[in-house]
DNA sequence: ATTCATTATATCGAATTCCGATATTCCGGT
DNA sequence: ACCGGAATATCGGAATTCGATATAATGAAT
């Protein structure tokens, strides 16, 4: 059963022509006549009795007007409470995010949220470790791996391609890397407890051992470090573009592999209900993702 | 908003998978996701939260989950009372019907309406002419006319056409009339009161005053006479098609005119509600008219 | 960590439905 | 009897829907 036929039916009692339904409704009369004509036929019973100078309820038809009637009530009733709450984001949302993210991408976002939503208030935990959302009272987190914990609540936002990137003045006293062997010959700056890089080879995993005198706790310090001509980084495409397209750092081609693609994700504390909050912080950052320049700014 | 659309968003909702609802709905898993997909589009809100493995409702799926409920339970409802409603032809059914086409059209319809219709009574009243319904306390008349009377509350129910015929007998003694100019001088056998027969020529109205020594109140009077050989009638096609067929009449082809149709009409003493036996009735009549055999027999 | 069965959904092409335009018939007021 | 308006039939084009096929994702089991 089509609403939008209800509609026709209900009007035209109410009016006393299907002609005069169809102006109310701001149809073709040959529309409201093949509507309620659908509708007949979706119930099996005639519902008006009509010629082309008087319409009259049959037997079913007042039978089904009650009913009609509180089907239309109940639609609106319900689009207006959706409409309400359709912008109801409010109160504090609570993100833990990595830092470089938060930083350069979540940061950005914060003031057209707040103005697109006078009633929120959000609380940006930066923090290059996924902290217990639970304990924590986060609402949500942002996380940047490989696949997500089989423990967590977590949905996929975005693939998240990485690249090796070192400063030119790193580069200027050895040659880059070409291949996997020769980059095992260099300095390295993974995160803390991090001992190999994966990449890929014609959709082979390749796990390489790094060479690493220098780790950090954060993807920003190792990021410092690589700028600061420390060695070589795997930094994310869009935590690099600037600095790529202003010469600060150089990315890093091997002709036979390259960095394994991550994802971002979102983790929620819960599976159950979304808040709007939560979700019109979402909707903005895959929007944002989406965008095709987002890796490029 | 469509509500099959809805029944697979509660069914989901209850299932707790898209896929769960399309078997318990009998639909593709396909399918499923695009009336949920559209559902949410005419809404313009995201329902569910969804994954291959699991489904959430979003904020706005738990605050339109109760109206959804809700518009599947109307429905049911709506439509368990017009299934019950629509077998209920029960009570005297009062109608008038002229006595040729009681006879012979009515009377073999009678049989199986009272075995469809266990609680329906009929008292068939046979007069050749219009009762006043409310008066008489009838619930229906059907007449045989040209126009209906403006006053009357009818409805066609089907085109009429007839013919002129005489017996063999009567056109032994004399050619049958080629053209109008033949037929007044033959014997005619109207109805009382009926000084004029109306022909039709290319969509012109011709009244041809009649030669008639003889008249009967009821058509069957006029039938009977022109079995007899009394002159030519003019009647019915369904009337006259046994007749005709087993040549105990002949029908009479004018070359410059035929017979002006007349129609089928029901007469009813309100406009207002149809009862179900009133329906059942012209259903059942509508049906036989319709039979495209009807007219021959 | 890997595998696999299942889920959700994208894409394509054919079939069906819908709608507007035009036309016809009917009806009731004048 | 006439006429303006109502209801609906018909036709053709556009849009939508659906089934078939395929793909990506997911989470349970191992």
């Amino acid at each position: 059963m089509n609403t939008e036929d209800v509609a026709v039916y209900v009007s035209a009692v109410t009016a006393g022509s299907l002609s005069e339904a169809a102006r109310r409704l701001g149809i073709s009369p040959m529309l409201a006549t093949r509507r309620l004509a659908s509708l007949e036929t979706t119930l099996g019973v005639r519902l008006l009795h009509r010629t082309t100078r008087s319409l009259a309820l049959t037997s079913e038809g007042e039978t089904f007007l009650p009913f009609a009637q509180a089907l239309m009530d109940n639609e609106q009733e319900a689009r207006t409470l959706l409409r309400a709450e359709g912008t109801g984001a409010a109160g504090l949302l609570r993100v833990s995010v990595p830092v470089s993210f938060g930083l350069k991408l979540v940061a950005p976002l914060i003031p057209r949220l707040l103005e697109d939503n006078p009633e929120l208030r959000i609380s940006l935990d930066l923090s290059d470790h996924l902290p217990d959302l639970i304990s924590t009272g986060s609402d949500l987190a942002i996380r940047i791996a490989r696949l997500k914990d089989s423990s967590l609540i977590a949905q996929k936002l975005a693939a998240n391609p990485r690249s090796l990137v070192a400063s030119p003045g790193y580069l200027e006293g050895r040659p880059p890397p070409k291949t996997i062997e020769d980059l095992v010959k260099h300095d390295c700056l993974p995160i803390s407890g991090v001992t190999h890089w994966t990449f890929m080879r014609a959709n082979t995993e390749i796990h390489v051992r790094l060479g690493s005198r220098f780790s950090s706790t954060s993807i920003a310090g190792c990021h410092a470090a690589c700028l600061a001509g420390g060695g070589i980084a795997l930094l994310s495409n869009w935590n690099v573009s600037q600095d790529t397209n202003r010469g600060r750092l150089v990315r890093i081609q091997l002709e036979d592999a390259a960095p394994e693609t991550i994802a971002i994700w979102a983790v929620y504390p819960t599976s159950r209900l979304v808040l709007p909050k939560v979700r019109v912080f979402i909707a903005a950052l895959r929007s944002l993702l989406a965008d095709p320049g987002f890796d490029n700014d």
